[in-house]
DNA sequence: CGATGGATTGACAAAGGTCAAACTGTGTGG
DNA sequence: CCACACAGTTTGACCTTTGTCAATCCATCG
């Protein structure tokens, strides 16, 4: 653990000063940003925690997550390196967000000043904007995945998003930023059948693996015909 | 039909006047809205549609929903009165949004203009930017809802989530503006199973219905209990 | 080289999907 | 005003898929 501040855990790695960034991000809401590194299963933030900061994954990758009555939980998102969250209509944050791989650091904006800044900077309201536009289009997205029908539609569906957003472009590979429990919690299905799933797909030489996280597609095609593809994919 | 232009679909009903809105909404931003009628199962917009305009339902209901390649169809959303909708990263819609009653009116506002709009004015950037948040919470919720793991979780909290959303304050009565096919799509369950499950608790006395789409909420906690609840709801 | 926690496999039971038939309520036309 | 037709809904029977419980496997790390 190490720090203990509810708001604040993680630990402060320093601030923001790449002006090399790949994204053309506003350097003005850059400027705000303080980042903290993460070991695995350490919060970002809790369910209730007040909604101080906007944040964004810069290295590893997070859960967002709920829990329900009876100890079920479920991971709403799985945030990458890119992705904003912490956007709430409300002043408290409603799930909590943990690190699931170790050394994750996430970028955190205070929200407060990046609000006036926002208010003050069209170029940053519209950076925002944006951002949450996407995040908007990945939910939807995810939706389309969870209700899927079958459990390999699910884990195909899943399998391509990691493809598309973690890929190396070129490689096939893929590491899985987080556990089977994880995965079994974001697609709402036992981890037995996404063993079982994952197993299948090996059989019919889609994927393959040794390590459990280290993922192969050999196949592409496998799984993007077992889902059938949904005609729309965002907006 | 009646008219036929790809993006402008519906019947110009005319320009937002009312200055007795209800919410504290940006007049500068009602005063871009076109106001267009549709009725029952009328295209707002279509897959692939360029995204011209931002929405918002003014009465009625409408479903915002994915079609997969061998003719399921997914049903994203249901856009009730005050939700905004056509928020889009990219250039094109990739979901179709129809409306579910007749007589479902639905606000216009073009993009382009909106967004210089926002950049002038910080009222308008924030207001966007909270109704984005909203919809973010919404998808989040309902991702929850996806997730419960029995059909009478899910219909219960559908219900739930329908009686919130559409509720008269102090009826118990809700009005669903949408058919059992449509809750099946948006619940990703089948038709029958969704009848079953309003047959089911009306058993419990959980409900009561005469008429197929007026529900009235018998006994709350039951409804709440059956899903156990998830701690967290919004962001 | 064992210990530990995650991952896999197996056997079984239960939930929900599918197909088919019956029902209901609404609107139409006689 | 009634009879009928149609679309949407409900119910029934059956079978596939997935969840559950339990045992085994495996990789990693002391």
């Amino acid at each position: 653990m190490g720090f203990s501040s509810v708001a604040c855990s993680g630990e402060l790695v320093g601030r923001f000063s790449r002006d090399s960034s790949a994204e053309a991000d506003c350097d003005s809401l850059q400027q705000l940003a303080v980042v903290a590194r993460y070991d695995t299963d350490q919060p970002v933030y809790r369910y209730n925690d007040p909604a101080q900061y906007w944040f964004r994954v810069v290295a590893g990758a997070a859960r967002k997550a709920a829990l329900s009555g009876d100890g079920r939980r479920h991971i709403v998102d799985f945030l990458l390196p890119g992705d904003f969250f912490g956007f709430c209509p409300s002043n408290g944050h409603h799930f909590c967000v943990e690190a699931t791989v170790a050394g994750t650091l996430v970028a955190r904006y205070p929200r407060r000043s990046a609000e006036q800044l926002a208010d003050s900077d069209p170029d940053v309201a519209r950076h925002i904007r944006q951002a949450t536009f996407e995040s908007i289009a990945r939910l939807q997205r995810r939706m389309l995945t969870l209700a899927g029908s079958s459990a390999l539609e699910k884990v195909s569906a899943f399998l391509l998003e990691m493809a598309d957003r973690t890929g190396v472009e070129g490689t096939r590979w893929i590491c899985l930023p987080m556990s089977r429990s994880d995965i079994a919690d974001y697609l709402a299905m036992a981890i037995e059948t996404v063993s079982r799933t994952l197993t299948e797909l090996r059989a019919r030489r889609a994927i393959t693996y040794r390590a459990a996280r280290r993922v192969q597609i050999c196949d592409r095609e496998v799984l993007e015909t077992v889902p059938m593809g949904w005609a729309g994919r965002t907006c």
